[in-house]
DNA sequence: GCAAAAGTGTTTTCAATACACCCATGG
DNA sequence: CCATGGGTGTATTGAAAACACTTTTGC
Protein backbone atom coordinates (compact mmCIF):
# COMPACT_ATOMS: atom_id res chain seq x y z
CA UNK A 1 0.00 0.00 0.00
CA UNK A 2 1.57 3.57 -0.81
CA UNK A 3 1.16 6.52 1.22
CA UNK A 4 -1.50 8.43 0.48
CA UNK A 5 -0.90 12.08 -0.35
CA UNK A 6 -3.10 13.67 2.73
CA UNK A 7 -4.20 12.85 6.23
CA UNK A 8 -8.27 12.63 5.33
CA UNK A 9 -9.62 10.84 2.37
CA UNK A 10 -8.84 12.22 -0.99
CA UNK A 11 -11.44 10.20 -3.07
CA UNK A 12 -15.34 9.34 -2.80
CA UNK A 13 -16.52 7.53 -5.83
CA UNK A 14 -19.87 6.15 -6.45
CA UNK A 15 -20.94 2.80 -8.12
CA UNK A 16 -24.25 1.35 -9.34
CA UNK A 17 -25.52 -2.16 -10.16
CA UNK A 18 -28.41 -1.40 -12.79
CA UNK A 19 -30.89 -4.43 -13.12
CA UNK A 20 -33.23 -5.04 -15.66
CA UNK A 21 -35.47 -8.11 -16.97
CA UNK A 22 -34.50 -8.86 -20.88
CA UNK A 23 -36.35 -11.63 -22.18
CA UNK A 24 -37.31 -13.35 -18.71
CA UNK A 25 -33.43 -13.06 -17.38
CA UNK A 26 -32.50 -10.88 -14.72
CA UNK A 27 -29.32 -8.73 -15.92
CA UNK A 28 -26.92 -5.24 -15.07
CA UNK A 29 -25.23 -2.97 -17.15
CA UNK A 30 -21.75 -3.01 -16.85
CA UNK A 31 -19.21 -0.85 -18.72
CA UNK A 32 -15.79 -1.81 -20.42
CA UNK A 33 -12.52 -0.50 -19.20
CA UNK A 34 -10.95 0.99 -22.32
CA UNK A 35 -6.99 2.11 -20.18
CA UNK A 36 -5.12 0.87 -17.56
CA UNK A 37 -5.46 -0.22 -14.65
CA UNK A 38 -7.92 -2.93 -15.64
CA UNK A 39 -7.81 -1.90 -19.43
CA UNK A 40 -10.02 -4.60 -20.98
CA UNK A 41 -12.29 -5.71 -17.78
CA UNK A 42 -15.55 -4.63 -16.94
CA UNK A 43 -16.77 -1.99 -14.45
CA UNK A 44 -19.88 -0.54 -12.73
CA UNK A 45 -21.13 2.91 -14.09
CA UNK A 46 -20.43 5.74 -11.70
CA UNK A 47 -17.89 8.71 -11.09
CA UNK A 48 -15.78 10.35 -8.23
CA UNK A 49 -17.68 12.38 -6.06
CA UNK A 50 -17.39 16.55 -6.26
CA UNK A 51 -17.62 19.20 -3.19
CA UNK A 52 -20.76 20.52 -5.18
CA UNK A 53 -22.95 17.41 -5.44
CA UNK A 54 -24.62 14.88 -3.00
CA UNK A 55 -23.89 11.50 -4.10
CA UNK A 56 -27.41 10.86 -5.41
CA UNK A 57 -26.83 13.72 -7.84
CA UNK A 58 -23.39 12.33 -8.68
CA UNK A 59 -24.70 8.87 -9.44
CA UNK A 60 -27.97 10.32 -11.18
CA UNK A 61 -25.94 12.25 -13.89
CA UNK A 62 -23.10 9.80 -13.72
CA UNK A 63 -25.50 7.22 -15.54
CA UNK A 64 -26.88 10.06 -17.70
CA UNK A 65 -23.37 10.13 -19.22
CA UNK A 66 -22.04 6.87 -19.13
CA UNK A 67 -24.81 3.99 -20.16
CA UNK A 68 -27.68 6.64 -21.68
CA UNK A 69 -30.10 6.03 -18.88
CA UNK A 70 -32.69 8.67 -17.67
CA UNK A 71 -35.45 8.03 -14.73
CA UNK A 72 -33.54 5.37 -13.20
CA UNK A 73 -35.03 4.15 -9.66
CA UNK A 74 -31.95 4.34 -6.75
CA UNK A 75 -30.92 3.23 -3.64
CA UNK A 76 -28.06 3.41 -1.53
CA UNK A 77 -26.84 0.30 -0.75
CA UNK A 78 -23.35 0.07 1.24
CA UNK A 79 -20.03 2.64 1.52
CA UNK A 80 -16.65 0.31 0.62
CA UNK A 81 -13.78 1.51 2.35
CA UNK A 82 -11.42 -1.24 1.94
CA UNK A 83 -7.74 0.58 2.15
CA UNK A 84 -6.76 -2.04 -1.04
CA UNK A 85 -9.74 -1.59 -3.01
CA UNK A 86 -8.09 0.70 -5.42
CA UNK A 87 -4.05 0.05 -6.40
CA UNK A 88 -3.51 3.63 -6.92
CA UNK A 89 -5.23 5.70 -4.63
CA UNK A 90 -7.13 6.16 -1.51
CA UNK A 91 -10.96 5.86 -3.22
CA UNK A 92 -13.95 5.34 -0.91
CA UNK A 93 -17.37 3.90 -2.96
CA UNK A 94 -20.49 4.16 -2.08
CA UNK A 95 -22.82 1.78 -4.25
CA UNK A 96 -26.33 1.98 -5.31
CA UNK A 97 -28.67 -0.15 -6.67
CA UNK A 98 -30.53 1.12 -9.96
CA UNK A 99 -33.67 -0.44 -11.51
CA UNK A 100 -34.89 0.38 -15.27
CA UNK A 101 -37.11 -1.57 -17.56
CA UNK A 102 -36.09 -3.34 -20.20
CA UNK A 103 -37.75 -1.20 -23.50
CA UNK A 104 -36.40 2.44 -21.77
CA UNK A 105 -32.84 0.64 -21.23
CA UNK A 106 -33.38 -0.35 -25.58
CA UNK A 107 -34.82 2.95 -26.93
CA UNK A 108 -31.74 4.65 -24.82
CA UNK A 109 -29.35 2.51 -26.55
CA UNK A 110 -30.78 2.85 -30.23
CA UNK A 111 -30.08 6.72 -29.27
CA UNK A 112 -26.66 6.63 -27.81
CA UNK A 113 -24.46 4.31 -30.32
CA UNK A 114 -21.40 5.20 -29.09
CA UNK A 115 -22.18 3.54 -25.47
CA UNK A 116 -19.88 0.55 -24.53
CA UNK A 117 -21.97 -0.47 -21.99
CA UNK A 118 -23.38 -4.29 -22.29
CA UNK A 119 -26.27 -6.15 -20.39
CA UNK A 120 -24.99 -9.10 -18.40
CA UNK A 121 -27.10 -11.92 -16.55
CA UNK A 122 -26.71 -12.09 -13.01
CA UNK A 123 -25.50 -15.39 -12.75
CA UNK A 124 -22.79 -14.80 -15.77
CA UNK A 125 -20.55 -11.61 -14.53
CA UNK A 126 -17.57 -10.71 -16.24
CA UNK A 127 -14.20 -10.69 -15.56
CA UNK A 128 -14.64 -7.32 -13.24
CA UNK A 129 -11.90 -4.61 -12.37
CA UNK A 130 -10.98 -3.34 -8.19
CA UNK A 131 -13.86 -5.01 -6.32
CA UNK A 132 -16.79 -4.78 -8.41
CA UNK A 133 -17.55 -8.12 -8.19
CA UNK A 134 -18.19 -7.87 -4.72
CA UNK A 135 -20.60 -4.90 -5.04
CA UNK A 136 -22.42 -6.39 -7.52
CA UNK A 137 -22.49 -9.25 -4.53
CA UNK A 138 -23.52 -7.10 -2.05
CA UNK A 139 -26.16 -5.15 -4.58
CA UNK A 140 -27.68 -8.12 -5.48
CA UNK A 141 -28.58 -9.20 -1.85
CA UNK A 142 -29.80 -5.63 -1.22
CA UNK A 143 -32.31 -6.25 -4.32
CA UNK A 144 -33.04 -9.50 -2.63
CA UNK A 145 -34.58 -7.52 0.30
CA UNK A 146 -36.14 -5.16 -1.95
CA UNK A 147 -37.81 -7.31 -4.74
CA UNK A 148 -40.46 -8.15 -2.34
CA UNK A 149 -41.94 -4.53 -2.36
CA UNK A 150 -44.62 -4.18 -5.38
CA UNK A 151 -42.72 -0.69 -6.43
CA UNK A 152 -40.07 -2.58 -7.82
CA UNK A 153 -42.00 -5.02 -9.34
CA UNK A 154 -44.01 -2.00 -11.18
CA UNK A 155 -40.54 -0.38 -12.80
CA UNK A 156 -39.40 -3.65 -14.48
CA UNK A 157 -42.90 -4.23 -15.34
CA UNK A 158 -44.65 -0.76 -16.38
CA UNK A 159 -46.25 -2.51 -19.23
CA UNK A 160 -48.17 -5.73 -20.10
CA UNK A 161 -46.41 -8.70 -18.71
CA UNK A 162 -47.63 -12.47 -17.93
CA UNK A 163 -47.39 -14.42 -14.47
CA UNK A 164 -45.03 -16.90 -15.44
CA UNK A 165 -43.00 -14.04 -16.57
CA UNK A 166 -42.24 -12.37 -12.93
CA UNK A 167 -42.54 -15.89 -11.46
CA UNK A 168 -39.35 -16.30 -13.33
CA UNK A 169 -37.74 -12.92 -12.28
CA UNK A 170 -38.62 -13.84 -8.54
CA UNK A 171 -36.98 -17.31 -9.09
CA UNK A 172 -33.87 -15.37 -10.29
CA UNK A 173 -33.64 -12.99 -7.75
CA UNK A 174 -34.43 -14.98 -5.00
CA UNK A 175 -32.89 -18.10 -5.92
CA UNK A 176 -35.44 -20.49 -5.28
CA UNK A 177 -38.60 -22.06 -7.38
CA UNK A 178 -42.26 -21.49 -6.70
CA UNK A 179 -45.46 -24.09 -7.54
CA UNK A 180 -46.94 -22.42 -10.62
CA UNK A 181 -50.87 -22.56 -8.91
CA UNK A 182 -49.29 -21.36 -5.68
CA UNK A 183 -47.44 -18.28 -7.03
CA UNK A 184 -50.62 -17.46 -9.47
CA UNK A 185 -53.06 -17.75 -6.53
CA UNK A 186 -51.22 -15.92 -4.00
CA UNK A 187 -50.74 -12.89 -6.88
CA UNK A 188 -54.05 -12.89 -7.63
CA UNK A 189 -55.51 -12.71 -4.41
CA UNK A 190 -53.35 -9.52 -3.73
CA UNK A 191 -55.65 -7.44 -5.89
CA UNK A 192 -52.65 -5.59 -7.65
CA UNK A 193 -53.59 -7.06 -11.27
CA UNK A 194 -55.83 -6.17 -14.18
CA UNK A 195 -56.36 -8.17 -16.71
CA UNK A 196 -55.53 -6.68 -20.48
CA UNK A 197 -57.58 -9.88 -22.16
CA UNK A 198 -54.83 -10.48 -24.53
CA UNK A 199 -52.53 -13.27 -24.36
CA UNK A 200 -48.75 -13.79 -25.37
CA UNK A 201 -48.80 -15.32 -28.49
CA UNK A 202 -45.64 -15.88 -30.69
CA UNK A 203 -44.33 -18.44 -28.12
CA UNK A 204 -44.31 -22.33 -28.01
CA UNK A 205 -47.22 -23.97 -25.95
CA UNK A 206 -50.24 -22.21 -24.81
CA UNK A 207 -50.25 -18.63 -24.71
CA UNK A 208 -50.06 -16.61 -21.37
CA UNK A 209 -52.59 -13.94 -20.22
CA UNK A 210 -51.29 -10.09 -20.38
CA UNK A 211 -51.67 -8.47 -17.47
CA UNK A 212 -50.69 -4.74 -16.17
CA UNK A 213 -50.43 -3.55 -12.51
CA UNK A 214 -53.51 -1.08 -11.80
CA UNK A 215 -52.91 2.34 -11.05
CA UNK A 216 -53.54 3.63 -7.39
CA UNK A 217 -52.04 0.24 -5.63
CA UNK A 218 -51.37 0.27 -2.08
CA UNK A 219 -47.82 -0.64 -0.86
CA UNK A 220 -47.08 -4.32 -0.07
CA UNK A 221 -44.70 -7.17 0.13
CA UNK A 222 -44.96 -10.20 -1.12
CA UNK A 223 -42.95 -12.72 0.16
CA UNK B 1 -23.02 27.66 1.22
CA UNK B 2 -19.85 28.50 1.18
CA UNK B 3 -17.31 27.87 -1.59
CA UNK B 4 -15.17 24.45 -0.81
CA UNK B 5 -11.45 24.43 -0.93
CA UNK B 6 -11.21 21.49 -3.73
CA UNK B 7 -13.08 19.73 -6.13
CA UNK B 8 -13.35 16.39 -4.20
CA UNK B 9 -14.47 15.69 -0.92
CA UNK B 10 -12.52 16.90 2.02
CA UNK B 11 -13.91 15.13 4.63
CA UNK B 12 -15.80 12.03 5.44
CA UNK B 13 -16.29 11.17 8.87
CA UNK B 14 -18.28 8.49 11.04
CA UNK B 15 -21.14 8.39 13.24
CA UNK B 16 -22.45 5.84 15.25
CA UNK B 17 -26.22 4.89 17.07
CA UNK B 18 -25.42 2.74 20.04
CA UNK B 19 -27.82 0.98 21.26
CA UNK B 20 -28.95 -0.98 24.95
CA UNK B 21 -31.72 -2.16 26.71
CA UNK B 22 -31.71 -0.31 30.25
CA UNK B 23 -33.91 -1.37 33.06
CA UNK B 24 -36.61 -2.54 29.90
CA UNK B 25 -36.35 0.38 28.31
CA UNK B 26 -34.67 0.79 24.52
CA UNK B 27 -31.80 3.58 24.91
CA UNK B 28 -29.33 5.30 22.57
CA UNK B 29 -25.72 6.90 23.36
CA UNK B 30 -25.14 10.57 22.46
CA UNK B 31 -22.15 12.58 23.23
CA UNK B 32 -22.80 16.26 24.47
CA UNK B 33 -20.62 18.71 21.99
CA UNK B 34 -18.51 21.33 23.99
CA UNK B 35 -17.63 23.56 21.79
CA UNK B 36 -18.84 26.00 19.03
CA UNK B 37 -20.66 25.28 16.45
CA UNK B 38 -23.78 23.74 18.23
CA UNK B 39 -21.95 24.16 21.76
CA UNK B 40 -24.29 22.14 24.59
CA UNK B 41 -26.45 20.30 21.96
CA UNK B 42 -25.89 16.55 21.83
CA UNK B 43 -24.56 14.32 18.83
CA UNK B 44 -23.47 11.04 17.76
CA UNK B 45 -20.05 9.40 18.84
CA UNK B 46 -17.54 9.23 15.09
CA UNK B 47 -14.96 10.75 13.91
CA UNK B 48 -13.38 12.00 10.78
CA UNK B 49 -12.18 9.32 8.51
CA UNK B 50 -7.97 8.84 7.72
CA UNK B 51 -6.53 7.45 4.91
CA UNK B 52 -5.01 4.95 6.68
CA UNK B 53 -7.88 3.16 8.03
CA UNK B 54 -11.24 1.70 6.74
CA UNK B 55 -14.82 3.44 8.22
CA UNK B 56 -15.33 0.09 10.80
CA UNK B 57 -11.49 0.59 12.01
CA UNK B 58 -12.49 3.99 12.14
CA UNK B 59 -15.66 3.85 14.34
CA UNK B 60 -14.73 0.94 16.79
CA UNK B 61 -11.90 3.31 17.81
CA UNK B 62 -14.03 6.03 17.90
CA UNK B 63 -16.06 4.37 20.16
CA UNK B 64 -13.73 2.83 21.97
CA UNK B 65 -12.20 6.80 22.73
CA UNK B 66 -15.23 8.34 23.37
CA UNK B 67 -17.79 6.15 25.46
CA UNK B 68 -15.10 3.72 26.45
CA UNK B 69 -17.60 0.44 24.98
CA UNK B 70 -15.48 -2.33 23.50
CA UNK B 71 -16.87 -5.17 21.39
CA UNK B 72 -19.71 -3.28 20.19
CA UNK B 73 -21.54 -5.54 17.20
CA UNK B 74 -21.84 -2.74 14.16
CA UNK B 75 -23.41 -2.88 11.09
CA UNK B 76 -23.44 0.16 8.37
CA UNK B 77 -26.42 1.37 7.99
CA UNK B 78 -26.28 5.01 5.48
CA UNK B 79 -24.10 7.49 4.13
CA UNK B 80 -25.30 11.19 3.94
CA UNK B 81 -24.12 13.58 1.71
CA UNK B 82 -26.45 16.54 1.65
CA UNK B 83 -24.74 20.18 0.39
CA UNK B 84 -26.02 21.62 4.03
CA UNK B 85 -25.49 18.82 6.61
CA UNK B 86 -22.72 20.72 8.30
CA UNK B 87 -22.58 24.61 7.66
CA UNK B 88 -18.60 24.87 8.25
CA UNK B 89 -17.33 22.52 5.65
CA UNK B 90 -18.26 19.92 3.32
CA UNK B 91 -18.75 16.57 5.19
CA UNK B 92 -20.20 13.24 4.15
CA UNK B 93 -20.94 10.93 7.31
CA UNK B 94 -21.59 7.31 7.27
CA UNK B 95 -23.36 6.28 9.38
CA UNK B 96 -23.61 2.80 12.15
CA UNK B 97 -25.83 0.61 14.20
CA UNK B 98 -24.17 -0.84 17.27
CA UNK B 99 -25.44 -2.54 19.96
CA UNK B 100 -24.17 -3.22 23.38
CA UNK B 101 -25.77 -5.30 26.41
CA UNK B 102 -26.28 -3.36 29.40
CA UNK B 103 -24.16 -4.94 31.82
CA UNK B 104 -20.89 -4.07 29.06
CA UNK B 105 -21.97 -0.86 29.24
CA UNK B 106 -22.00 0.02 32.93
CA UNK B 107 -18.80 -1.00 34.12
CA UNK B 108 -17.19 0.85 31.06
CA UNK B 109 -18.83 4.09 32.44
CA UNK B 110 -17.72 3.07 36.18
CA UNK B 111 -13.93 2.76 34.96
CA UNK B 112 -14.42 5.99 32.60
CA UNK B 113 -15.79 8.45 34.56
CA UNK B 114 -14.08 11.57 32.21
CA UNK B 115 -16.80 10.29 29.74
CA UNK B 116 -19.74 12.66 28.88
CA UNK B 117 -21.92 10.01 27.23
CA UNK B 118 -25.33 9.49 28.43
CA UNK B 119 -27.77 7.42 27.04
CA UNK B 120 -31.47 8.85 26.22
CA UNK B 121 -34.43 6.77 25.05
CA UNK B 122 -35.18 6.00 21.43
CA UNK B 123 -38.72 8.39 22.39
CA UNK B 124 -37.09 11.14 24.44
CA UNK B 125 -33.87 12.02 22.33
CA UNK B 126 -32.51 15.47 22.82
CA UNK B 127 -31.78 18.82 20.88
CA UNK B 128 -28.82 17.49 18.23
CA UNK B 129 -26.23 19.22 16.46
CA UNK B 130 -26.21 18.79 13.08
CA UNK B 131 -28.38 16.26 10.78
CA UNK B 132 -27.79 13.67 14.15
CA UNK B 133 -31.70 13.61 14.90
CA UNK B 134 -32.16 12.28 11.25
CA UNK B 135 -29.31 10.00 11.59
CA UNK B 136 -30.98 8.61 14.45
CA UNK B 137 -34.36 8.08 12.83
CA UNK B 138 -32.59 6.37 10.20
CA UNK B 139 -30.73 3.90 12.36
CA UNK B 140 -33.39 3.40 14.43
CA UNK B 141 -35.33 2.47 11.13
CA UNK B 142 -32.64 -0.02 10.70
CA UNK B 143 -32.77 -1.49 13.69
CA UNK B 144 -36.36 -2.21 12.97
CA UNK B 145 -35.60 -4.43 10.22
CA UNK B 146 -32.44 -6.14 12.12
CA UNK B 147 -34.05 -6.81 15.46
CA UNK B 148 -35.95 -9.82 13.73
CA UNK B 149 -32.62 -11.34 13.72
CA UNK B 150 -31.56 -13.50 16.85
CA UNK B 151 -28.03 -12.90 16.94
CA UNK B 152 -28.80 -8.93 17.92
CA UNK B 153 -31.16 -10.28 20.79
CA UNK B 154 -28.24 -12.65 21.75
CA UNK B 155 -26.02 -9.57 22.30
CA UNK B 156 -28.75 -7.25 23.74
CA UNK B 157 -29.26 -10.55 26.30
CA UNK B 158 -26.20 -12.04 27.25
CA UNK B 159 -27.20 -13.18 30.51
CA UNK B 160 -30.32 -14.09 32.05
CA UNK B 161 -33.80 -12.76 30.52
CA UNK B 162 -37.58 -12.78 31.17
CA UNK B 163 -39.82 -13.22 28.58
CA UNK B 164 -41.90 -10.00 29.47
CA UNK B 165 -38.57 -8.21 29.25
CA UNK B 166 -38.10 -9.25 25.52
CA UNK B 167 -41.17 -8.67 24.13
CA UNK B 168 -41.05 -4.61 25.55
CA UNK B 169 -38.07 -4.08 23.57
CA UNK B 170 -39.86 -5.55 20.40
CA UNK B 171 -43.03 -3.34 21.06
CA UNK B 172 -40.30 -0.50 21.52
CA UNK B 173 -38.52 -1.27 18.21
CA UNK B 174 -41.13 -2.21 16.32
CA UNK B 175 -43.51 0.75 17.59
CA UNK B 176 -46.49 -2.23 18.12
CA UNK B 177 -48.09 -4.52 20.81
CA UNK B 178 -48.02 -7.93 20.96
CA UNK B 179 -50.40 -10.47 23.45
CA UNK B 180 -48.65 -12.07 25.79
CA UNK B 181 -49.63 -15.61 25.36
CA UNK B 182 -49.06 -15.54 21.46
CA UNK B 183 -45.80 -14.05 21.81
CA UNK B 184 -44.70 -16.52 24.68
CA UNK B 185 -45.63 -19.28 22.45
CA UNK B 186 -43.96 -18.03 19.37
CA UNK B 187 -40.76 -17.56 21.11
CA UNK B 188 -40.76 -21.01 22.60
CA UNK B 189 -41.67 -22.84 19.32
CA UNK B 190 -38.30 -21.54 18.10
CA UNK B 191 -36.51 -23.90 20.55
CA UNK B 192 -33.39 -21.03 21.14
CA UNK B 193 -34.32 -20.78 25.20
CA UNK B 194 -33.18 -22.77 28.01
CA UNK B 195 -34.61 -22.67 30.97
CA UNK B 196 -32.45 -21.01 34.08
CA UNK B 197 -35.04 -22.56 36.58
CA UNK B 198 -34.66 -19.50 38.19
CA UNK B 199 -36.98 -16.59 38.91
CA UNK B 200 -36.72 -12.47 38.43
CA UNK B 201 -37.57 -11.64 42.07
CA UNK B 202 -37.64 -8.54 43.86
CA UNK B 203 -40.66 -6.80 41.46
CA UNK B 204 -44.19 -6.18 42.00
CA UNK B 205 -46.39 -9.25 40.59
CA UNK B 206 -45.35 -12.61 39.97
CA UNK B 207 -42.24 -13.23 39.60
CA UNK B 208 -41.03 -13.82 35.30
CA UNK B 209 -39.11 -17.40 34.67
CA UNK B 210 -35.14 -16.58 33.72
CA UNK B 211 -34.25 -17.67 30.67
CA UNK B 212 -30.87 -17.73 28.51
CA UNK B 213 -29.92 -18.11 24.88
CA UNK B 214 -29.08 -21.94 24.08
CA UNK B 215 -25.61 -22.27 22.60
CA UNK B 216 -25.91 -23.06 19.06
CA UNK B 217 -28.75 -21.96 17.63
CA UNK B 218 -29.16 -21.93 14.12
CA UNK B 219 -29.87 -18.21 12.23
CA UNK B 220 -33.32 -17.59 12.48
CA UNK B 221 -36.06 -14.40 12.11
CA UNK B 222 -38.67 -13.46 14.35
CA UNK B 223 -41.48 -11.44 12.71
C1' DG C 1 -51.20 -35.23 -33.26
C1' DC C 2 -47.62 -34.17 -30.32
C1' DA C 3 -44.56 -31.27 -27.74
C1' DA C 4 -44.41 -27.24 -24.91
C1' DA C 5 -45.98 -24.18 -21.70
C1' DA C 6 -50.19 -22.14 -19.24
C1' DG C 7 -54.36 -22.39 -16.70
C1' DT C 8 -57.24 -24.37 -12.96
C1' DG C 9 -59.15 -26.53 -7.83
C1' DT C 10 -58.91 -29.20 -3.66
C1' DT C 11 -56.95 -30.88 0.48
C1' DT C 12 -53.79 -30.59 4.18
C1' DT C 13 -50.87 -28.41 7.31
C1' DC C 14 -49.24 -24.97 10.17
C1' DA C 15 -48.77 -20.47 11.95
C1' DA C 16 -51.24 -16.32 13.62
C1' DT C 17 -54.88 -14.57 16.26
C1' DA C 18 -58.27 -14.02 19.73
C1' DC C 19 -59.50 -14.78 24.11
C1' DA C 20 -60.17 -15.77 30.02
C1' DC C 21 -58.64 -17.67 34.01
C1' DC C 22 -55.31 -18.94 37.53
C1' DC C 23 -50.73 -18.22 40.01
C1' DA C 24 -46.84 -16.15 42.72
C1' DT C 25 -45.04 -12.45 44.85
C1' DG C 26 -44.76 -7.65 47.59
C1' DG C 27 -46.80 -4.69 50.55
C1' DC D 1 -56.10 -9.84 51.27
C1' DC D 2 -55.40 -7.27 47.44
C1' DA D 3 -52.89 -5.23 43.75
C1' DT D 4 -49.62 -6.32 40.28
C1' DG D 5 -47.75 -8.69 36.74
C1' DG D 6 -46.69 -13.62 34.92
C1' DG D 7 -47.97 -18.11 33.31
C1' DT D 8 -51.09 -21.33 30.80
C1' DG D 9 -54.67 -23.70 27.00
C1' DT D 10 -58.04 -23.82 23.38
C1' DA D 11 -60.64 -22.71 19.38
C1' DT D 12 -60.73 -20.23 15.06
C1' DT D 13 -59.01 -18.28 11.00
C1' DG D 14 -56.22 -17.79 7.10
C1' DA D 15 -52.20 -18.38 4.48
C1' DA D 16 -48.82 -21.66 2.55
C1' DA D 17 -47.79 -25.98 0.58
C1' DA D 18 -48.57 -30.15 -1.83
C1' DC D 19 -50.40 -32.08 -5.65
C1' DA D 20 -52.62 -33.82 -11.24
C1' DC D 21 -55.16 -32.95 -15.01
C1' DT D 22 -56.84 -30.07 -18.81
C1' DT D 23 -56.24 -26.29 -22.36
C1' DT D 24 -54.15 -23.66 -26.00
C1' DT D 25 -50.92 -22.76 -29.11
C1' DG D 26 -46.74 -23.83 -32.78
C1' DC D 27 -44.91 -27.02 -35.69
Amino acid sequence: MSTFTKDYVNYLETLITIFTVDKGEVKVLLVRKSDDPYKGYWILPGSMLKNTETLEDNITDAVLDQTGLLSVYLEQCYTFSSLTRNPEDRVIATSFMGIVDSKSAEIKREERPEIVSEWFPINNIPKMAYDHEEVIRRNVEFLKKKIVNINILKILFPSDFTLPEIQKVYEQILGKTFDRRNFRKKFIALDLLEDTNEKNIGFNGRPAKLYRFKDNIKQVDLF
